[in-house]
DNA sequence: GTCTATATTAGGATAGAC
DNA sequence: GTCTATCCTAATATAGAC
C-alpha cells in the first residue's frame, strides 16, 4: 500500500522519473511555480502520460511524501539503541538534516502545502511528535547517565526547541544567504544544536564544548 | 516614501480597506489561496476597483511589508536602553511575537514569497539580521552585567538560536495544533525562550527559573 | 504506456464608460 | 474612484488515437 520506488523492477519506470524530477524541480523553484507541464517537458515525455501516472500535482506530493516518510522513519526508529556520549548523536542528526535537505520544498511552505493536501496533515504531524519523542528520550537517557544536569520540564523545553530548530534550520540559513552550501550549512546546523547542551553538562562542559569546536573546525577548512 | 496607513487623511481610504481585508485573508486562508478578485469580492468593490489602487497581488504584498517592516523596526530600535535584569526583556519578545502573528501568512511561506516579490528579499533579510543583533546586544549586556556566565561564541550560537525560535515558534507551534489561540501561544514561546537562558545563570538559575515558571502559570489558568 | 489535441477553469490584468 | 466588460495567459485535467 505505500509507494515502491526501490529496487523491486527492472525498467527505469516513469512513475519514478516523475517523482525524482518532480522533486528536483519543486526543491529548487518552489513547489507552487512548478507545473504538471513543465514536469512533463523536463522529463520529454506529454502531460497525459504524466497524468496516466499521477492523478494530478497532489499526487505527486503525496507519492513524494511516501518516500520520503518511509526514511525518516527508518532513522528515527533505528537509533533508541546507544546513547553512548552526548557527541555521538550527531549523527542522527547529520541524517536527519540530509533527509529534509532532499525535500526542502516541503518545509519552504508547510502551511500552504498541509492545507493543500489535508491526508498529509496527520502523517506529518505524527513525524514531528516522534522527532520531538526521540529528542527527548535522548536527552532523557542522557540525564538518567548523568551527564546532563537538567530537570524534567528543562528536558522537555529543551526537546521541542531542538525539534523545532532541526525543522526549520535549514529554511532559515538559506534565507539569510542562497547561496550556502548544503554541507556547511548542515554541519554547522549540528555544531548549533549540539552546542546547546553545553551549559548543563557541569564540569565537562569545557572539555564538550572544546571537542566540539574542534569537530566543527575538522571540516570547516 | 512609506505607506501612509496611518492617521493622515480623514476618509476610510479604499486603499486601507484593500490592504486591512487582504491581510486577514491572506492570514487565514495563505496567500497563495487568495485571488484579487477574491479580496475585491470580500470588499465588496469591483476588481478593476482594486486594480486602480494596486498594480496587482505583489504590489498589496508589499504595501503589508511597509507597515510590517515599519512597526518591527519601532520595536527593534527601541528598546537598546535599559537591559536590567533578564527578566524585563520579554515585554519585547510579546510584542515581536504579536507583530509576527499579525503578519503570519508572510512567515507562512517565506521562501515561495520572497522569490516571488524579490524587492523584499533584501529588506526581510535586514529585519533578520537585525532581530539578531538586538538578540546579542541583550546578551552581550547581561554577560557584561555579570548576570550571563556565558562566552563570547556562546553568544553567538545562543543569538542565532533565538533569532531563529521567535522567527518559527508561531508556525511551528500552528503546525502541532490548529487550534491553538493566540494568547496561549505566544506565552509560551516567551516561556520557552526565557527558559533556555537559566542554565547559564549560574547561582541565580535556581530562582530565576521558578520566577519564570510562576510567570509562565500565571497566565495559564 | 504514451502521444496529440482539446476542454475547462481561474486568476491576473486592462480599457473605457460613468 | 469606481464599475462593467473583457482579454490574456497559464494550469489542470480528460478523451481518444496509436
Amino acid at each position: 500500500m505505500a509507494s515502491k520506488s526501490s529496487k523491486s523492477s527492472p525498467r527505469p519506470k516513469t512513475r519514478d522519473r516523475i517523482l525524482q524530477t518532480a522533486l528536483a524541480l519543486f526543491n529548487e523553484e518552489g513547489e507552487a511555480e512548478v507545473s504538471t507541464v513543465e514536469i512533463a517537458a523536463v522529463l520529454d515525455i506529454s502531460p497525459g502520460n504524466l497524468y496516466y501516472h499521477f492523478k494530478g500535482k497532489d499526487a505527486i506530493i503525496e507519492g513524494l511524501f511516501d518516500d520520503f516518510e518511509e526514511e525518516i522513519r527508518q532513522v528515527l526508529t533505528a537509533p533508541i539503541a546507544k546513547p553512548l556520549a552526548v557527541e555521538d548523536n550527531w549523527i542522527y542528526l547529520y541524517i536527519i538534516f540530509e533527509e529534509i535537505h532532499d525535500f526542502r520544498f516541503f518545509y519552504n511552505a508547510l502551511p500552504t502545502l498541509l492545507d493543500r493536501c489535508p491526508s498529509l496533515q496527520p502523517r506529518f504531524r505524527r513525524l514531528m511528535a516522534l522527532k520531538q519523542d526521540v529528542a527527548k528520550a535522548i536527552l532523557i537517557s542522557l540525564q538518567k547517565a548523568g551527564v546532563l544536569a537538567i530537570s524534567q520540564t528543562g528536558v522537555d523545553l529543551l526537546a521541542e526547541r531542538i525539534a523545532l530548530q532541526i525543522t526549520y534550520w535549514i529554511q532559515y540559513c538559506s534565507l539569510k544567504d542562497p547561496n550556502r552550501k548544503e554541507a556547511a550549512l548542515i554541519h554547522e546546523g549540528v555544531f548549533s544544536i549540539l552546542s546547546q547542551l553545553t551549559p548543563w553538562l557541569g564540569e565537562d562542559g569545557i572539555a564538550y564544548a572544546t571537542l566540539l569546536e574542534e569537530f566543527y573546525e575538522s571540516r570547516n577548512a
